[in-house]
DNA sequence: CGAGTATAGAGAGCACCGCTCTTGACAGTG
DNA sequence: CACTGTCAAGAGCGGTGCTCTCTATACTCG
């Protein structure tokens, strides 16, 4: 009885994921705004109706893709952290692997660092994997214990540092927490700039652009240089 | 007879800019992906198929909007860095004015600066207005004259910089040039991250750590510190 | 001034969309 | 075997962008 059960859950699981895999090819594709309920049924030989008992909505649809998209970039860029050692070295694998992501998979960012879908709420359940890659990142941060930078925070932004370090348990001077903050925001700005072709008259292709900018911001941090081979990449 | 042309002509004109106005109120209201051609028709008491006398496709009228939008925007960011003399205080009062505008018209910022409309190509009209925040904010910097700031500049990079600063006929270090591209690019993904909710967890409300990284961004690129009253804001 | 023409909106219609409700088939259970 | 819960299917609703045809009207010119 309990191997009945589970080879109908079985069925509705392998269907979600192919129902979740070729929503994705339509992304890939087409862009959220074509993503379309009839579509996928269609490709998958089914009925549009029939797909409403998996996802209750092409919101929900798309709320399981933003999540797959979070964690995907997140796991990317753990994994990048994962693999270096030197703190800046690091800090590099950690910034070229979330670019190298969002160029592979231009829709699926644009899906989580676009615009978002106007009338969508993000739900809850997107929060935790959406703050991987920031954790990821204050976390090399941390590693690398870079010294206090001198600057004078204002007291509501040090106050919001202050929380973040409790929440995230980030033993480290606010003002370097600032300043990975700073960066953060930079990434992901040069990111989206790039894929979404506002570099194209100055800084494109942005290969070295990026490479320069990751530079900066590691010595904006206080990270270290790396001892011998000074590969500026 | 003449008059009379004009006649038809400014009935024309007239009806143009008030389907723009009301899709602009719509876009404001909902959205680019809700706008809709019908509900524009129907606001304006007109059927759909006549709207397409003046705009042929939805696409068009969006293209209308987001050149409305870019020069909105330009003529925001000139007009803020004409009114302060100082350098920093030109650079402070142009990326304040820039998150300004793009606060109370989010979802004209978005439509802008978000991800792009899957399928849609910008056309190239929207190509020049859609660098004049780029220009006002390249010309606070020349005009501040700051000196080299020492980077080693990658080949590629500085032959790129080198031909936006012959283009826009910008007389200054390629590496101050480089590095007033990393804050463009710093500030919109700030502006951006804000707007599209990604601060939530850590630094909003934005307004300080808005007001730290333009001083950060300030001192980057070079743009000496106001000489009497330092005002942090 | 009157005939002809260009331009305007109206309306029907096509193919698609998200979503709902009902119906009939079927598997698993007592 | 009868029952129950799950599933896909189908029809249908109101909406979309867009096209086509038709008619009324404002303008132009002989």
């Amino acid at each position: 009885m309990n191997a009945s059960r589970t080879a109908r859950e079985r069925a509705r699981a392998e269907l979600t994921r192919e129902i979740k895999e070729e929503a994705r090819r339509q992304l890939a594709e087409q862009g959220a705004q074509k993503l379309s309920l009839r579509a996928v049924a269609r490709e998958l030989g089914m009925v549009s109706s029939a797909l409403y008992r998996y996802y209750p909505s092409r919101d929900d649809l798309l709320t399981a893709l933003i999540i797959d998209a979070y964690d995907a970039l997140g796991e990317t860029a753990e994994a990048a952290a994962a693999a270096a050692e030197e703190p800046r070295a690091r800090w590099r694998a950690l910034c070229h692997a979330v670019r190298g992501w969002a160029v592979a998979h231009p829709h699926e960012y644009a899906l989580i660092y676009g615009s978002p879908v106007p009338g969508y709420q993000a739900p809850r359940a997107t929060i935790e994997p959406a703050g991987r890659v920031a954790l990821a990142l204050a976390g090399v941060v941390r590693d690398a214990s870079p010294p206090d930078t001198g600057d004078e925070l204002p007291e509501g932004l040090a106050a919001q540092a202050g929380q973040v370090a409790a929440a995230a348990g980030l033993d480290m001077p606010l003002t370097v927490l600032v300043r990975a903050l700073v960066a953060w925001t930079q990434l992901f700005g040069m990111i989206g700039f790039e894929l979404f072709g506002h570099l194209v008259g100055s800084a494109d292709p942005a290969d070295e652009f990026f490479g320069f900018t990751v530079e900066r911001m590691a010595d904006f941090i206080g990270l270290p240089a790396l001892p011998a081979s000074r590969t500026v990449r």
